[in-house]
DNA sequence: CTCAGATCCTAGCACCGCTAGACAATCGAG
DNA sequence: CTCGATTGTCTAGCGGTGCTAGGATCTGAG
């Protein structure tokens, strides 16, 4: 039996370098550098061996996006975790989710603008996801006001924050000015 | 002298139906059926004729992002034409940006999630999109409140209304919600 | 009528995602 | 230890992409 569990090992090890190599290139060179094959060069593997891992290349998408998801939520709570007051919260929290989007570029694109085939706001996501909506509804949910679902609250907040991020990224809006943006948009939505 | 007029025109004629040409087929069936060669095959010519007339596909995505983002100011600016009272006015707008990025959803990728080559945000920015900030600028800096600039503001009322429409549509947000969701980003962030 | 220049098309390049089928390595039964 | 079956991997290739070189055809001025 252990030269089965040897071989899914290096397997599940081979799945994790074609994950992180993707993501590796992605990021230095923009998703669309990262063809089927040069995938395959780099983790030196023939472009056959990738789809005996995923169906596509949209699967891979979703495994770098899944990743990004899990890892994003443990930076938007390692910036809230400790801060009580609501205020300093919540701007932790948008600073953290804008920063992490400006860092990882591609993995953000991962999530939320390119197709991972990925299921989202329903009982079949994925739960690195629904984890990481969970985090920004924790800083979130206590600011969303008298009346005022704090689902839906997290939702608009994060709508916002979104389209900041995106609109930025793509030169759609100066990026100098990205801290009076997040104060006038915590002063305004959260009610504190 | 009338026959060089009459091929100018007819050349312009024949630019105008590649992109009225490109937009439909984007609108049917989505930017990725947009091939140089399906679009070639529509409007009668070969395919090189497309690059008699652009330098390539995202110039072609960027002269139908231009045609939506003059359509969009006409579309806010005749939501907002006459509603005088802030907060109507300023729904009415939210409103009426979501409807034309859900009615023309091609477009919308046109103008904000695809590469179409076109400079946001700076002197050279083409005029129909910076037509069309202003036609935001024109109901939100009313609302920006004290203190604050109605440039800073509109840009950030912008990407929360950015966001919704992109997240809402990539089914990143449950689409049957997006009144109340607009009626909470106008009662937060507008100052009325 | 001639012929240079404008106009357009055929054919092809290098690349893409993806897969069929050949081949080699490994395993388990006798 | 042998040998068929299974598993793993690769080479080669399919139909598609954006884009372009070079030849054919049409047009209008002299």
């Amino acid at each position: 039996m252990s030269v089965q569990e040897r071989k899914q090992r290096e397997r599940a090890e081979r799945e994790r370098l074609i994950v992180a190599t993707a993501r590796e290139l992605a990021e230095q060179q923009g998703w669309d550098a990262v063809t089927t094959r040069r995938l395959a060069e780099r983790i030196e593997y023939s472009q056959p061996v990738l789809y005996s891992h995923f169906r596509g290349k949209r699967e891979i998408i979703g495994a770098v996006a899944l990743e990004g998801a899990a890892e994003m939520a443990v930076a938007m709570r390692a910036a809230t975790s400790g801060v009580t007051r609501p205020r300093e919260r919540v701007t932790a929290l948008a600073r953290a989710y804008l920063d992490f989007a400006a860092r990882n570029p591609a993995v953000y694109d991962a999530l939320f603008q390119l197709d991972g085939g990925l299921a989202f706001a329903q009982e079949d996501t994925p739960e690195p996801l629904k984890d990481a909506f969970a985090a920004l509804l924790e800083s979130l949910g206590e600011v969303a006001g008298e009346g005022v679902d704090p689902g839906l609250f997290t939702e608009v907040f994060w709508a916002s924050l979104h389209g900041m991020a995106t609109l930025t990224r793509a030169g759609r809006l100066p990026p100098e000015v990205i801290e009076p943006r997040v104060e006038l948009l915590v002063d305004r939505l959260a009610m504190l």
